[in-house]
DNA sequence: CGCGTTTGACCAGCGC
DNA sequence: GCGCTGGTCAAACGCG
């Protein structure tokens, strides 16, 4: 096993180009081929033969492990296809809970703490808010972890019971919560969440667990839309930002692409780096669209997979990694 | 000038 | 009742 050949093996991708041996086996320099040719004639074709079986087995295992990621690339959308459909019907199940209870009479007020008649309270605006009634019955949690270029996102959108001692008991019927996290980088101050929304931030506090503030933003895309997200820095490991959503929106997502310039631009960027919009509310028109593009999206979402595991250098590297310490187990020790 | 952010003050719930 | 704490308000400020 020559130095040569395995500083070729580095290039080894998903993708790994097996079809060059002729090119890598490559004679010697045409001089040299015809002072040994006669002379060593036997002993490399035996090389070749040895090498050509070595292509092949690499051949196999790049056919392996190429059916393994398809696998598991299957097996991933698989999985995202149920957890959305529970998803979809957990989000049907709610909605059924609000008419009910709504109709029952008393909305709750949108402001929890006062009764002020200020600009910014929407209640008059949005008589019925469009916030889901969380289940009661059981906490319902999804945990989906994908790795884009950039960002690792966790997202776990939970019906939590009262988890807020402040937060009254018809509130927390009210109000879903769930939670994204995002990894950020440890030296970019701002606690801006990139997850393709408008948010407008009102306020920002230090809080008793936890040295790094906790922005609170609105949603300010739409004006009756009453989503509240609050942004902090995890206490545990600086680099992740934890945004606890509150609400759901009650409009499509904004625009991606907006205009130039305007500060709004940070989001929209945002939203390249973001594959997963955060939880958003489940209305039935939206979910039957949403049901009616799963299969694409499942689709889109298993080939930003591939692409990204074959764009990944640590995982090129553990894969060639692997490789090599097959090859190399499976190889003739000529060494 | 309009819009968004910052930041100190205020309010309300909770525990003691 | 008092203090602590989280959440919110709104004036001041900055930026395009």
């Amino acid at each position: 096993m020559d130095e040569q050949w395995m500083m070729g093996q580095t290039s080894l991708s998903l993708g790994l180009n097996i079809a060059r041996p002729k090119a890598r086996l490559g004679a010697p320099p045409a001089t040299k081929v015809l002072v040994e040719e006669d002379f060593m004639s036997s002993r490399k074709n035996h090389e070749v033969e040895a090498l050509e079986a070595e292509l092949r087995r690499v051949g196999e295992e790049n056919r392996r492990l190429s059916d393994m990621l398809r696998a598991l690339v299957a097996k991933y959308s698989d999985l995202q296809g149920k957890v959305s459909g529970m998803m979809a019907a957990a989000s049907a199940a709610n909605n059924h809970q609000t008419l009910s209870t709504s109709e029952g009479g008393s909305a709750a007020s949108p402001s929890r703490k006062r009764a002020r008649s200020d600009s910014l309270d929407t209640a008059g605006r949005n008589p019925s808010p469009p916030l889901a009634a969380a289940g009661s019955g059981g906490g319902f949690a999804v945990s989906v972890n994908v790795g884009p270029d950039r960002d690792q996102v966790e997202c776990t959108s939970v019906h939590e019971p009262c988890s807020s001692k402040r937060v009254r008991a018809d509130e927390c019927k009210a109000s879903r919560v769930s939670k994204l996290y995002v990894h950020a980088d440890p030296s970019d101050l701002s606690l801006v969440v990139k997850d393709g929304y408008q948010w407008r931030k009102y306020g920002q506090k230090v809080t008793k667990d936890n040295p790094c503030p906790r922005a609170y933003f609105r949603c300010s895309f739409a004006p009756s839309c009453q989503v509240k997200k609050k942004v902090q820095r995890s206490a545990e490991d600086k680099t992740v930002l934890v945004a606890t959503y509150e609400g759901e929106h009650n409009h499509a997502q904004p625009p991606k692409l907006q205009g130039t310039g305007s500060r709004k631009s940070a989001e929209a960027a945002a939203v390249r780096a973001s594959p997963a919009p955060p939880p958003v509310q489940q209305q039935p028109r939206q979910q039957s669209t949403a049901e009616a593009g799963s299969a694409a999206d499942r689709k889109n979402l298993a080939e930003q997979m591939a692409a990204t595991l074959t764009m990944d250098p640590g995982f090129k590297a553990a894969l060639v990694s692997a490789l090599s310490g097959r090859i190399l187990e499976l190889s003739p020790s000529d060494s």
